[in-house]
DNA sequence: CGTAGCTTTGATGTAGGTCAAGAAATGTGG
DNA sequence: CCACATTTCTTGACCTACATCAAAGCTACG
């Protein structure tokens, strides 16, 4: 509704009136649950929907002809997913819950319907697809040229942002469904180097991943070990007023 | 104009009338002129423009703090530059000319002016925009999971798909200005070991890159050594009538 | 025609992969 | 609330793809 998590991160970015507010809500409708194990729809689909994220956590990934895959997204609650699928002819990826997720799904129509009356959200949505981008820019960043150890800090620093962005988890940490695997198909490492790493970071004081809860223990020593900047995420508050 | 780059890309989604094509040529208008050596814009900066490029070859990067960088994307004519710049508050990546270049500048009003009008083309921008992102998983693939080898094969593969849909190169091979630094940078890997692929890739008789051309010998094989589909590309002709 | 940037090659080093196996946690049915 | 199965985590030993360092041969163009 009026303070989904979607809509609240829109709202970071635009100031949105109550009848912009109004039409996100809208986009709100078709709930839809998924509980893991089971795609939400996968490459090579013709007829996929796009989905917003109200709870739980989801990833997009590829598969490689040679079993390995590689995950491309992680999305969280407030998160908007599968817009390729929609706009493509066949959806060029999968996408599967990670935990019981609760999803709006959103079809083409009801996109442009929501863009012709209300250039503010437009706007505001395109935002929000070049956030998306830049996250992935930052991923890809990641991979070519940051170790495993910055390569996995960055990442939970990044989740860390993210969340706090639609109000969930505090300075201290935040509850992360992902396995070590999942971790591991995301940041292009095996399960065992992740589970490494992770030591590493916790034996150095930074933070603790473990029983599904990151915590940081040095919050500012962790920015500077990853290199972490978060302009890319793009949360000064509110730009168009 | 009727026939740029840029145009001739978006017809391959969707059909565009005469007055969409109008609007298009309308962005077409401020052309600038950029020399290699000097960005087109740079991270940090608040007031950045998108461009369209017309002639040229650019590429998007990101500087770490070690002084290494990460190309994020290489931009050939046809290609729109510098959304996130001109979306966020201040842009989180540079671009710089790979050759002189020939640009329309594009700033955040013309956008929405063009798209006010013609929801049509919003689509075939969307669609755009979402291609590129597109290319920027499968580079996330390649960095996260495939072996150097077909990462610089698969690169390949994909700038003569990208060049074909706007009229360069042929069946054959195409012209390709990067350095093998700039493929590195690219790619992830060292400048020595992608001159150490781009040897194996050549006695394997699959492909050739030498004195800036890229010349292919056994297509059929290169698609199968580097699993390359070129499905999201989404090139299969106008899927809006 | 010199010099700066590319390309090529060899020798050596290392981050992270793979394999293997045991310990914790988590889930399921009774 | 327990027994058992399954998944996840953890650690050690070993290996390989790619990095780094170094140096020589090209190319281009001012």
């Amino acid at each position: 509704m009026l303070d989904s998590p979607f809509a609240r991160k829109l709202k970071a970015f635009v100031t949105l009136s109550d009848s912009d507010l109004n039409v996100v809500s809208t986009l709100d409708k078709r709930k839809r649950h998924f509980a893991p194990g089971r795609d939400m729809f996968h490459a090579g689909q013709t007829d996929a929907s796009a989905f917003i994220l109200a709870t739980g956590w989801a990833c997009g990934y590829i598969l490689l002809t040679d079993g390995t895959r590689q995950i491309t997204a992680i999305k969280v609650p407030g998160d908007f997913l599968g817009l390729r699928s929609i706009l493509f002819r066949t959806s060029d990826h999968n996408v599967e819950p990670i935990t019981p997720v609760e999803a709006s799904e959103v079809r083409i129509n009801d996109l442009f319907g929501a863009f012709a009356g209300t250039p503010r959200l437009a706007i505001a949505f395109l935002w929000a697809a070049s956030r998306d981008e830049a996250i992935l820019v930052e991923h890809l960043v990641g991979l070519g040229r940051r170790s495993a150890a910055q390569r996995v800090g960055h990442f939970l620093l990044e989740l860390a942002a993210r969340l706090k962005l639609v109000g969930l988890g505090d300075k201290t940490g935040y509850d992360c469904p992902m396995s070590q695997y999942l971790l591991a198909d995301t940041l292009g490492l095996s399960a065992v180097h992740v589970n490494r790493v992770l030591r590493e970071l916790r034996e150095a004081g930074y933070a603790t991943f473990q029983l599904g809860r990151v915590t940081f223990q040095d919050l500012p020593g962790l920015f500077a070990f990853c290199d972490f900047n978060a302009n890319y995420l793009d949360h000064d508050g509110p730009l168009l007023k």
